[in-house]
DNA sequence: TTAAACTCCGTACATGAGTACGGAGTCAAT
DNA sequence: ATTGACTCCGTACTCATGTACGGAGTTTAA
């Protein structure tokens, strides 16, 4: 049992990034007691590894609150990882397309000696 | 000569776009009349399809600001572009990291008939 | 016992790129 | 001349993902 700022400290985590995935309703949040400072256990620190890792992955917080809820309904989850995956997939060619034209763009400035013209500048016109 | 509806609706912006641009100081303000609407000529149509195109190209406004800025001084040109382009291909490769991963995990689903284990879910923990 | 450090809570601010709103002025068509 | 559409301007709000702040309560160590 840890209070909070010894459960951000164990996970590299903020203190008011775990209060604000408690406020977000991503965490369950321990009871307050009457007085004194709540202490946080095992499962919370769980689930707060569970998100950094989501996180990682490209779910967004939103995303990541339906997976924990959607806890082991696996058809489920397969089906949303592979929403995902297509996204992925759709920002990369995006990605590689735009790479091509800006390579191509800038090329075309190496062998430029004009101080007062630049073929990218152009391009964008 | 165009009023800003009709200039937003020739290139495809909304009045509120262009009125956000004009805040942001990346295209000229035609001088307001002492009576009535101001008049949009083609300079700032032109310096609006240049933003469109800089910002399919990922250049985000402030980059775009720059870029109008610095004119035709092509090898500054050149450099924010290369390093436009470093950060499209450290994103490229992040994702695929990332399509990597999420492919994985997908696969581990597909033979799995437990409702009550995911081993998507399982991963994150 | 007192000061430092920590927690609680609510609220505000940050970023980027806009969108929405409301009241007042203006223009064009009927 | 009036109505509807358009513009102007300032301000506030949106989304996602946090970060920062300030005052009050609590705990801990010297």
């Amino acid at each position: 049992m840890k209070t909070i700022g010894k459960l951000a400290q164990s996970l590299n985590l903020n203190v008011e990034t775990i209060r604000f995935y408690e406020r977000e309703g991503l965490i369950t949040q321990p009871t307050k007691p009457i007085s004194g400072y709540r202490q946080y256990d095992e499962t919370i620190a769980g689930q707060l590894r569970f998100i950094t890792k989501a996180k990682m992955l490209g779910f967004t917080l939103k995303e990541i609150k339906s997976l924990m809820s959607m806890d082991n309904d696996c058809a489920q989850v397969e089906l949303l990882s592979r929403q995902k995956l297509a996204i992925i997939r759709e920002k990369i060619s995006d990605l590689q397309r735009l790479e091509k034209v800006i390579v191509d763009m800038t090329n075309t400035c190496i062998q430029n000696d004009d101080p007062t013209y630049c073929p990218i500048i152009d391009s964008l016109k």
